[in-house]
DNA sequence: AACATATATGGCTACATGGCCATATTGGCA
DNA sequence: TGCCAATATGGCCATGTAGCCATATATGTT
């Protein structure tokens, strides 16, 4: 028997995979866009405003990490988002940090 | 008046720095470890069985993201989570990372 | 004061990431 | 078949990140 389990560490390289594809701002741009509805890549390109092979690399680095998954129609590819759980915690930890900027000010006086 | 509004783009750079904060192994054991209750940096260093100066860095990167704050009590620091948004986050994505594979398995046959 | 312990910081190295350009690939169309 | 448009990939460079060691700082103890 052992004093202390030592920690699952693929449970948390596996969430690291997650956050690390959301860890830039053009990715977080682009989930968002989707998260309205499936997006071709032309459309991401024009939003996020890069070349077009690096948001191609982009949504690779989304897909790969399972948050996003394409279809291909033609010529063009159209990705969207895969998960539901994005919204929900950029709103609660938008609102977690307002609410600590509130209270940062106040204590100030 | 404009056909499209550029998109907000610091709120996407808020939100990376964030994402950034939570995209490593060792800083998502930490935060998972603090929820449970305030923890020194020497406990933490234990838990991730790094160098302690790797450990104090890891934390300090978590406190300038706003995710922990820290609490002198003599010669300790106690670090405590001070966003209430990561486990229900975690648990959306594994939820639904199980679900996609159980799908995948399924549609194999 | 001298010392020991807990934590933070600076320096350095190795590796990962993001960007663009050029080019390959794939599908539609003349 | 040949060409154009949409997307993906490879190459390269600049920058960022993570790690350890050494050391600085701060606090409690003798």
């Amino acid at each position: 028997m052992k004093a202390k389990p030592p920690p699952d560490r693929r449970r948390y390289q596996a969430r690291a995979r997650i956050a690390k594809a959301m860890a830039h701002p053009s990715r977080l741009l682009m989930l968002e866009a989707m998260e309205a509805g499936e997006r071709c890549v032309c459309e991401l390109t024009e939003l996020v405003g890069a070349d077009q092979s690096t948001v191609s690399k982009h949504l690779a680095v989304l897909k790969q990490a399972g948050l996003v998954e394409d279809r291909k129609e033609g010529v063009m590819v159209f990705y969207r988002v895969k998960v539901c759980c994005l919204k929900g915690f950029w709103d609660c930890i938008e609102g977690v940090l307002a609410e600590n900027l509130k209270a940062q000010r106040a204590a100030l006086r």
